[in-house]
RNA sequence: GGAGCGGUAGUUCAGUUGGUUAGAAUACCGGCCUGUCACGCCGGUGGUCGCGGGUUCGAGUCCCGUCCGCUCCG
């Protein structure tokens, strides 16, 4: 692995990560695959619309089809056809959003698979050994979510938790080219979440990630860790927002210092009825999208807006048809990777500031969904 | 011509021995979705219970008449 900053803009960056399948343009916005495919769309379609680096997680994939099925084929590279970079999810977020049944202990989690209904356990050894096996580009520690709201002591108990494992993920060794990015904690703590980072770096790991965001905190809360954590992270090191987001929180984190974030908002938004636009929302399931003739977004050079219509594509929403959700899903991952690119151009000229300020602007402006 | 069954939300139907502001699903309208058990979740509008009488404190529910639909018998 090989990172670079080749500018910064106030906290903000842009460089490059060189990972074993390829390198991407940071900061970057990597679409969730998270079963083994970007939800409706082929690779080609994924590689399409800019993005560079994909989500598989280690959860879904170690339960099915498992690892023996995926080493057939010498990793989740090749069995799902995508051949550029891929980081892999512990499955440590499974674990919390899946309250249902599941206990933690020192040694792993248990909880109930959600295939079969029977007790499984994951824990950091697991989930490295799955991560070996799916051979992704990048690997993240098996990790805590903290829940929130959470007591102090119930966040300084989490953290110190993902802490162990954390060493425990280090000490097993991967696959030659893949790299290990730890993941701090600490709720809305800041003193625990400068614990937490300062921590890693003893251990060490290839790169750092912000986790337990966006976890129904309000907004103001995310943004003051996010503004107050991610300059200490170590500046040499790719960051990683973990599960944001918004375009708005996108904006927010690259102005922080973030180089990496992931999302499944533009794919699962597609599939129900919400388009992203600069100009904000469409929401097709609107009736004044009944009969509009014009593209989603006019002057967008992706696939869908070159030949649909909203009343299309609205239409074919309402009645189920999966082409909607192609059509849309394509559309949106084009709005994001779109966005990057000019937050990447805007800090290579210092303008992060005032692009920001001009996106949201029109974004809050509502106007996409008036006929 | 006779008999039986059925007419309740735009649609398909529930509505207990007659008992408060008549429900569901779906459709329609709107809101939501942040390391995806998620083509999902939440909410809202919408009905002179075919029509007209009657019994009753009270009728979607019981009685009479009438119209419409389906089935069967002549």
């Amino acid at each position: 692995m090989r990172f670079s900053v080749s500018h910064r803009d106030g906290y903000a960056r842009c460089g490059r990560l060189q990972l074993a399948h390829g390198s991407i343009d940071t900061p970057t916005f990597m679409p969730v695959g998270t079963a083994g495919a970007v939800k409706t769309v082929t690779p080609d379609e994924v590689r399409l619309s800019g993005a560079q680096i994909i989500l598989g997680n280690t959860f879904h994939l170690g339960l099915r089809p498992g690892t023996e099925v995926i080493e057939t084929h010498g990793g989740l590279h090749r069995f799902m056809g995508w051949d550029g970079p891929i980081l892999t999810d512990s499955g440590g977020f499974q674990v919390w959003s899946l309250a249902a049944d599941r206990e933690i202990h020192e040694a792993g989690v248990r909880f109930r698979s959600p295939v079969d209904g029977s007790m499984v356990f994951l824990g950091p050894e697991e989930s490295m050994r799955i991560q070996r096996a799916l051979g992704s580009d990048v690997v993240m520690a098996f990790d805590e979510c903290t829940a929130y709201p959470a007591t102090r002591e119930q966040a300084s108990e989490s953290m110190l938790r993902s802490l162990r494992w954390a060493r425990r993920c280090r000490a097993v060794s991967l696959a030659s080219g893949q790299v290990l990015f730890g993941i701090a904690q600490g709720g809305m703590y800041e003193d625990l979440r400068v614990e937490s980072l300062a921590r890693l770096e003893e251990i060490g790991f290839d790169g750092y990630a912000l986790g337990g965001l966006s976890v129904g905190e309000p907004k103001a809360e995310m943004v003051r860790v996010l503004e107050t954590i991610t300059p200490r992270m170590p500046a040499d090191k790719p960051r990683y927002l973990m599960g944001v987001g918004k375009p708005e929180d996108l904006l927010a984190g690259v102005a922080a210092g973030i180089d990496m974030f992931d999302c499944v908002l533009p794919t699962r938004n597609a599939r129900n009825g919400w388009l992203y636009t600069a100009s904000g929302i469409v929401r097709l399931k609107n009736a004044v999208h009944r009969s509009a003739t014009g593209p989603v977004e006019e002057g967008c050079e992706c696939p869908t807006c070159g030949r649909y219509s909203r009343s299309y594509l609205r239409y074919l929403h309402s009645v189920g048809e999966m082409l909607g959700a192609r059509l849309c899903t394509i559309h949106n991952l084009y709005f994001f990777q779109s966005l990057m690119r000019d937050i990447r151009a805007a800090v290579r000229q210092d303008r992060l500031a005032g692009f920001a300020r001009g996106f949201l602007d029109r974004y809050a402006s509502g106007k996409a969904d008036v006929a």
